[in-house]
DNA sequence: GTGAAAGCGCTAACAG
DNA sequence: CTGTTAGCGCTTTCAC
């Protein structure tokens, strides 16, 4: 018998009730064969069995959560236009689908309002753990996650205090790591292009990191651009054009990410400066993109889904207030 | 009095039944009060709402959600590594929450077998409605979608024949489309660079739409390079070298998505072929990082953010069995 | 305007 | 090995 044939109309549903009294058993007995939990005769199995497969059961999971607890997990990240979130959020749930967990997502657009709206709704389905992207959160939101009795994990950054456990890169080291690159490759004429550092506060963390460096070599930043859009490819193009529009003979730019960089490395291309002769350029995050390009990047590459994955596992089965820095790769590349 | 002070140790969970004693109310009038719903004094709303904050109470989704419904929207995508998905989730998201649902995510690798997973384990949720992507599951897949009894809306292509709405765009004819641009612009010996089909099957619905597109034109195609790798920048550098290895007189290439695109003007970059003089480009998808770089890609841009805000607004409060192609637009660019 | 009681679908403890 | 019972936390009649 096929079981299509007896598929039922199913907003209602089919419940283990039903399934059970099909089977001629208790409902507990049914629930028992189907979780394989327990114990029960070979015969009972298979009737139980037969039942559920006749009627189409789907066993309703709100209602198991209700009575069992929901091992949920919930991830936010600020955006998935962006690989950098896609890799933490691929490390992070197929962790958490390891250990028997179901990941949850919400994205924010890098609104500190939206990510309070985000973990308060979260919250409300009672997820063993929190994974939130970054340090930075409102005062209620933070009070939120502190309340909320579940393990947090702030991910991303190591730079500054946590809540609970911190899991990341030290963004300000990056920074410093890329200046102390470029000095001893004897650029010396430094330039910044960034984009909205409202949005990123990361990005700004680095940006000071590479100014410490630049400070601790015995030089300065000669100009900056500081864009108010978010980070693009095309951001990092305009950038860079407005900043050589001001300070032409700067030797060496660091950009606020990679795609901002690759951006630079198009202007690069279109006006026929030669890189990294005339001008170097510097990344950060290590996108393969980056590296596809017809000269890879010079930029630092972060272990992104190493992040989501640690991040999963300090939740799940860590100690509490773990703080885990898994740290970064400076990728020399081509372009500097 | 600071709600802080007050905060509970919470896997425990502060439940309505604490917060109306508190209250000194029952349980209904302080449900009433929390959910605004019916009626209840000036006075006593005061009280609970003040217990409410006092004790830090969060309502219990899934104790609500058994009670009433789930009110969850199922959105399940093949790749988040990619910004057409990407855009889709976010139109998609955001349509949803608009009709005060929430969108729940899974992600399938491409992977038939774990759509066949997501499904099932989604729908235990008892979702509204399932978002998923592309036409063509496994017969399981099919199956459990049909007798889910939910609003199903299959996303993205409209080639074949669905199992309840269809929201998307026509990828043979997109296919066609580019052969006609191409021959319009007197590129006559064309080649072919894609990545793996048995992943990417709507690539394939577009490689099928060019040739009947050229051959409708008296062309045929002059040679191919059909990769095994997932889409990349680099596959598709790697796979126009091939190609121009085997097949060094072709004048046109038409690539199977914006990214393998991109890789292929990387390399022309890299090897001194002046694009499109010697070599036009032509891509699918009207990424943004196309359109970025030093001469913007030819491709054809397909409304992703409107697939998915489409697709949610078919799923919940559109007729039934739908079918909605909402179109493409050819970008000439700069290299075809 | 308010509370008691029943019930959403499932699991778990406990008798039999 | 199996059924009965009592919840999980919330909403919703329905009397009062």
């Amino acid at each position: 018998v096929d079981a299509e044939l007896y598929a039922p109309s199913f907003p209602a549903g089919v419940t283990l009730d039903e399934v059970a009294s099909l089977a001629g058993v208790g409902k507990s007995t049914a629930s028992r064969v189907l979780r394989d939990n327990g114990s029960f005769s070979a015969e009972t199995r298979e009737r139980v069995l037969q039942a559920a497969t006749r009627l189409g059961y789907v066993p309703n999971r709100i209602a198991h959560s209700l009575s069992v607890g929901s091992r949920l997990v919930a991830i936010i990240v600020p955006s998935l236009n962006n690989n950098v979130f896609a890799d933490v959020l691929a490390g992070a749930g197929d962790a958490v689908e390891e250990q028997g967990y179901q990941p949850v997502f919400a994205v924010t657009d890098y609104s500190p309002q939206r990510e309070e709206k985000a973990i308060a709704s979260l919250i409300e389905w009672r997820p063993a753990a929190i994974l939130v992207s970054g340090l930075e959160h409102t005062d209620r939101s933070s009070r939120m996650l502190r309340n909320s009795g579940r393990r947090i994990v702030e991910m991303f950054d190591t730079d500054g205090s946590g809540l609970d456990c911190v899991v990341g890169v030290s963004n300000v080291e990056a920074g410093r790591a890329a200046a102390r690159h470029l000095i001893s490759r004897n650029y010396r004429r430094f330039g910044y292009v960034g984009h909205d550092f409202g949005r990123d506060i990361r990005a700004g963390k680095r940006l000071a990191g590479f100014e410490a460096g630049l400070q601790e070599g015995g030089v300065t930043l000669a100009g900056r651009d500081l864009g108010s859009a978010a980070s693009s490819v095309e951001a990092g193009r305009a950038g860079l054009a407005r900043l050589l529009d001001r300070a032409p003979d700067i030797d060496a730019v660091y950009f606020s990410n990679d795609d901002m960089a690759i951006g630079g490395y198009f202007h690069c291309l279109a006006r026929g400066l030669a890189v990294p002769d005339r001008l170097a350029l510097f990344g950060h995050n290590g996108l393969d993109l980056g590296s596809a390009l017809p000269q890879p990047l010079a930029t630092i590459r972060t272990p992104r889904v190493a992040i989501g994955r640690e991040a999963a596992r300090a939740a799940l089965s860590g100690p509490p207030a773990q703080r885990i820095d898994l740290g970064f790769e400076l990728v020399a590349g081509a372009t500097a």
